[in-house]
DNA sequence: TATCTTTTTCCCATGTAGTGTCAAATAGTG
DNA sequence: CACTATTTGACACTACATGGGAAAAAGATA
């Protein structure tokens, strides 16, 4: 569904561009029109509705516990309907905006059913780490076929 | 019903204000124009009126226990029906404001049928400690579909 | 009860944030 | 290189959040 990294800007008013295929391949699977958005580890990440009602339903079938409060905490009530503007763009709530330290350049992630907004230089680190855990395990790359 | 995060202020007279989502998703669904307002785990929780009286009449059908008395006590008791100004605030009481330690920056959370209303740090420390219990548990979230 | 003080309520004013639209600029395509 | 689609900046306009002043209500003190 979603995949490609792509180095978008999010303007003074807080609107982010979204790739015009993560639009287009939300018209030809599901049909949404619109992406709810959350905190995730370290930016925020955007679902369709469908798969978003989906996590809801499966969040909300768990039984009371620290972890469903916590996931309702953190995760649920965070999160934020958002729909495309005409030009493509989403506006992002100034509580998600600097939980995730979003202004300027970001950086829009296809993960296939999900989409991450990171900050630029933390999309970079982020990366940078990951990639120094790859060289320290070439057996298990190698295994793997990369 | 209710959803998303907001950073708010309280001002000097107590006065809070409830986001414009909020005021109108009541507006929209059981026409309330008030919310109870009373005690909760770490801050204030809010209630829609028909909300409120529901579990008014529950709490009431309990037979007489210390449970029953306790929710009397801690929930019932401090409760206080607030309404909106024509700006979309709510004057909290004195009490209230002190049991959640209320004062410039607030956090107001909605948490589908009611609202929570948290000290700004208060609030931060909370989500701090949910992240971390659901960075202990990938496995779960990655089958809750996050 | 009368007076004073504090708290709450109402209303107006202001600055900031969000929304819709157009148009320029950039990137992608043939 | 020209053309098209996408992204981004700019602007005006609206809605929202919040601070202040004054009236009203509630509570305290004598």
């Amino acid at each position: 569904m979603f995949n490609g990294e792509f180095n978008n800007a999010i303007d003074l008013k807080g609107r982010a561009s979204i790739p015009a295929a993560f639009r287009e391949s939300m018209q030809n699977s599901t049909g949404d029109v619109s992406l709810y958005v959350t905190k995730s580890d370290d930016g925020l990440a955007a679902y369709p509705a469908s798969v978003w009602q989906e996590i809801c339903d499966k969040v909300n079938a768990l039984p009371p516990s620290p972890l469903r409060t916590a996931n309702l905490r953190t995760k649920i009530a965070p999160a934020k309907e958002c729909r495309f503007d005409r030009q493509g763009r989403i506006q992002i709530p100034q509580s998600l905006r600097e939980y995730a330290a979003l202004e300027k350049d970001i950086v829009v992630v296809g993960m296939i059913d999900k989409i991450e907004i990171w900050n630029f230089q933390c999309h970079q680190e982020a990366t940078a780490k990951s990639e120094a855990l790859l060289r320290e395990n070439e057996q298990i790359q190698a295994d793997l076929g990369f």
